[in-house]
DNA sequence: ATCAGGTGCAACTCCAGAGTTGCACATGGC
DNA sequence: GCCATGTGCAACTCTGGAGTTGCACCTGAT
């Protein structure tokens, strides 16, 4: 087991990590060729290794990727989990919002009959 | 019509809004009270006035909450389009990663089975 | 044994953005 | 007209995070 946090901290974690343009950019790349090592994934973006590094890191402990020594190399790979269990939970929120919405417009217009 | 910009635009807007803690209670507080004014969330708040409002412009720009002013004071809302689109953006790109998991695992068992 | 390619660690720079304070401007109620 | 309340604007501080550089450490290959 990996995932002894709430959902909310998951949730946290995956939107602090997708904010920023290069880690898109990293899971782009990560989810287009596989499993590939943090050197590799350097070559194809405008920053040095150790920024990628960090990056991974950050993905990593949002639960987006996962890396795993093979030999002297460590090939990172896409985990769709955290990011789909998000998705899962902005929908339920947007779903909720507009529930909301209905209900206050609802009464808005019942108080706005009342006093004209 | 208020969206000129891609959706690729509005994704980074919303992950960007949504990566700080602050703003997402800011948006808990909104869609619990309905219509509220800048003024009243930060009552609800540890930070100023004038934090909430820089915070409700970065909402608003990513088209997550609007406001509208009714005499002297402006009241703002949720809104939930934005968060929706992202949330089928994401849950469609988590969906794509499975795929593509799927396939280069079976690529590379293949691989496996050749050079053994 | 030696070399090359990959990783890990640490110290450093730099800037965007989160937050603050202070004041000027509008608007509704009295 | 006067006051209270809410908004808008500007300048300022300060911390976190993105990125860099330099070097030491493994590991596979020859």
């Amino acid at each position: 087991m990996d995932e002894a946090r709430g959902l909310d901290a998951v949730v946290d974690g995956v939107f602090v990590a997708l904010a920023d343009p290069t880690r898109r950019k990293l899971l782009d790349l990560l989810a287009a060729q596989g499993e590939v090592t943090a050197t590799t994934l350097a070559d194809g973006l405008p920053v040095s290794r150790q920024a990628v590094v960090k990056h991974l890191t950050v993905l990593d402990a949002a639960g987006l990727v996962s890396g795993r020594r093979a030999g002297r190399e460590v090939r990172y790979a896409v985990r769709p989990a955290a990011l789909d269990a998000t998705a899962r939970w902005m929908a339920t929120l947007a779903a909720d919002w507009d529930r909301r919405l209905a209900n206050v417009k609802r009464i808005a217009e019942a108080t706005e009959r009342d006093t004209p």
